[in-house]
DNA sequence: TTGTAGGCGTTATCAC
DNA sequence: GTGATAACGCCTACAA
C-alpha cells in the first residue's frame, strides 16, 4: 500500500527541505533554488510520479484552480454550446470547469451557488435566463452577494438584474429584426409560442417579435400567443394547443429553436407540412440544426463566445459597477419560412 | 474585511470547541453531541452564513466529493447527453461533476487524467472511445494506472481495452442490424462514411454494417467506404469527395449522426435531395434531430442512461476483474431511407 | 458528551 | 539559497 506520494516523499527523495521541495516547483516568483536542487527534485518528482495535490494547494493558497458553470440542461444543444465556450476559457485560464445542473429546476439555482461556494470556487457562470419570480431571484442574489463577499466573482449571461456583471443577448433586438424580415417574406397571420409567462429570455423575444411585427403593421391577436415550457415539449403541447384551437396561421414563431422543433413534431403530427401548411421559425441557431431540411429559420446567438465572454468577464478584474456586455444576434432566413 | 467564516467562528460564536462545532454537523456516526448544543451551534452557523470549506474537508477526510468527466467536445451532443446522465447520477451520490475536455485532441486525455489525479477526484468518467493507437493508450492506461493505486476509480464508456470497467455499446451489432434492415427495405448500391480508421467505434460500426450487407449478399466495393473526422465536417468532407468520385449511391450510412448531418449538407451542396437522390443513416439518435424532415434514420444509444450507468459503475464497488457492461442499441428507420 | 491535540499536503514567513 | 515551522480549515482519535 504505497499510498499517495506527497511533496514530503519528494524532499526525501531529493534530499532537500520540504520548503525546497515546494519552492523547485513554484518560486517562479524570485525564483531562487539553485538549479541543481531544483533539478534533483524534478527528478525526484518524476521518479515518484508526484501529482500535488489540489486541495491541498487550494488550502495553502486560499484559493482553487475551479470555476462553476450553471446550467438548466446540459443536454440541451444552447447550454451545451455555451459549455464549450466555458470550458475553453477556464482551460485557457489553467482552471478546471465545476459543471452543475438544476436539472430544468430553477429554484435549485440559489442551493448549487451555495454547493459551488462551498467548493470555493474562484468564479462562477450562471447560463441560464432570468425569471420573474421576486422570491426566487431574491434567494439567488443573497447567495451570491455571499459569494462574492467571500472573494468570488460571478458572471451571468441573460438579463443584468442580479447586480453582478452580465452578458446580455440582444433578445428583443433579434426578434424584431426577425419578425422585419418574416414581414418582408411576406408573413402576416402569425402565432408565437412565447414559452413561459415568468421567463425574462422568452418574455423578451416574444415582445421583441410582436412589436418588430406591430411596426409593420401586423398585429397577433392574444390567442395566437401561447404560453409554454421552454423545452421541446413545452414547444410540442404550445402547438399541438394552437392547432386544437382550430387556427391555422401561416407562420409560428417559438422563442428558441428547441421549442420550434416541439411544434415541428407537432405540426407532424397534425398532418401539416412544413413549411408549406405552416412556416416555422425559432431563436438560437442550435448548430446541430443547420443542415437539416428544410433549414429552420432562426436568430443567431454565438454561443460558444457567449460562454467565453462570460467566463473571461467573471475571472477578469472586479469592476466597482457591474458590467453587461451586450452580444447582437443575427437573423437567419432559411427554407422553413419561403417567401409566400 | 469579514474574511470567509470558518467553523471556529461558528464554534465560538455558539460557545463550544471546534470539536464540537465539527460534530454538530457530521456527528451522524454515533451522534455524540447533546441535542441543545447542536442546536446552538446550528443557529450560529446559520447566523454566520457558514458554508463549510469542501478542499478542507476534502484534505481531512482523505477524499473529495468531485467526479471527473472527460468528453472530446461538449458541445457535440453525443457528450452533452452523456454528460447530462453522469451529472444526474453524480448529484444523486452528492457529488460534484468536474467537467474536462480534450477539445478534440484525443492525445490530451492522458494529461487530463493527470489534472483530475491531482485534484484527487473520486472517480472519472472517460467518454470518449479508444483509438487503435498503442502509444496513446498506453499513455492513459499509465495515467490511470496511477491514479487507480491512489484509490481513484474509473470507467470508460467504449472499448474495454484499458483494463478498467467499461460500458460497451454494442456499435457492431447495432450498426449490423440496421444494414439488415436497410436491405429490407430495398438498398443495394450502398456507400459508408467510416470516420478515422483508427477509431474503434467508428470501425465497429463500419464493420458491422459491411458485415451485415455481406450477410444479405451485398458487397460494398472498397472505394465506396470512405475515411474522415468523426465530426459535421469530417461528414461533409467525406461526402463531398464521395461525390467528387463520380459515386452516385443509393445509400449512405455514416457512423454518427453528426457525420451524417455533414453529409447531409454535402449531398445539398452538390444539388440532391435526401433522399429521393440519396438516402442517408446515422447512427446514436441525437435527440436534437428527432424531428426534423426528413427524420433520419439511426441507430438508437440511451445516452443519458449510459452516463448514468458509467458513473455507477465507477461510483459502486471495485471489483477484482474489470467490468463491462454490454448497451443494447434499437435500429430506428425513418424517412431519411424510405423503402424502395 | 465534550474538549485537546495531532494530522491531512502545501505554501509562506521567518530565521539562519 | 535553504530549512524549520507556523498557518490554511477541517476531522478525529484520544483523553477527560
Amino acid at each position: 500500500m504505497a499510498g499517495p506520494v506527497t511533496l514530503s516523499d519528494v524532499a526525501r527523495e531529493a534530499g532537500v527541505s520540504l520548503a525546497t521541495a515546494s519552492r523547485a516547483f513554484n518560486g517562479s516568483a524570485n525564483r531562487t533554488v539553485r538549479a541543481d536542487l531544483r533539478e534533483k527534485v524534478h527528478a525526484a518528482a518524476r521518479k515518484l510520479r508526484y501529482l500535488p495535490d489540489a486541495n491541498a494547494q487550494a488550502m495553502a493558497r486560499g484559493r482553487t484552480t475551479s470555476v462553476g458553470l450553471v446550467v438548466h440542461d446540459i443536454a440541451d444543444p444552447y447550454f451545451s454550446s455555451i459549455a464549450r465556450g466555458v470550458t475553453r476559457a477556464a482551460d485557457r485560464a489553467g482552471l478546471q470547469v465545476i459543471l452543475a445542473s438544476t436539472e430544468q429546476d430553477p429554484s435549485r439555482e440559489a442551493a448549487i451557488v451555495e454547493l459551488l461556494h462551498r467548493q470555493r470556487a474562484r468564479a462562477i457562470v450562471i447560463a441560464g435566463g432570468r425569471l420573474a419570480d421576486e422570491a426566487l431571484t431574491e434567494a439567488l442574489r443573497e447567495a451570491l452577494a455571499e459569494y462574492r463577499e467571500s472573494g468570488g466573482s460571478v458572471a451571468v449571461i441573460g438579463q443584468a438584474v442580479l447586480g453582478v456583471d452580465a452578458v446580455e443577448v440582444q433578445n428583443e433586438a433579434g426578434a424584431r429584426a426577425l419578425a422585419d424580415a418574416l414581414v418582408d417574406r411576406g408573413y402576416r397571420d402569425v402565432a408565437v409560442l412565447g414559452g413561459p409567462a415568468s421567463h425574462l429570455t422568452a418574455r423578451d423575444r416574444r415582445d421583441g417579435f410582436l412589436a418588430g411585427l406591430a411596426a409593420r403593421g401586423v398585429t397577433v391577436p392574444a390567442d395566437r400567443v401561447v404560453a409554454g415550457d421552454f423545452t421541446h415539449e413545452g414547444g410540442e403541447r404550445a402547438m399541438s394547443e394552437l392547432l386544437a384551437s382550430g387556427a391555422r396561421p401561416e407562420l409560428v414563431f417559438a422563442v428558441n429553436d428547441v421549442m420550434a422543433l416541439g411544434a415541428l413534431r407537432a405540426a407532424r403530427d397534425a398532418g401539416l407540412d412544413v413549411p408549406r401548411d405552416v412556416a416555422v421559425a425559432g431563436f438560437d441557431d442550435i448548430a446541430t440544426l443547420r443542415d437539416v431540411v428544410p433549414g429552420l429559420t432562426t436568430v443567431r446567438i454565438p454561443l460558444e463566445d457567449v460562454g467565453v465572454m462570460a467566463t473571461e468577464l467573471a475571472l477578469g478584474e472586479a469592476a466597482d459597477e457591474p458590467r453587461a456586455l451586450p452580444v447582437p444576434t443575427e437573423v437567419v432566413l432559411r427554407e422553413s419560412t419561403p417567401q409566400r
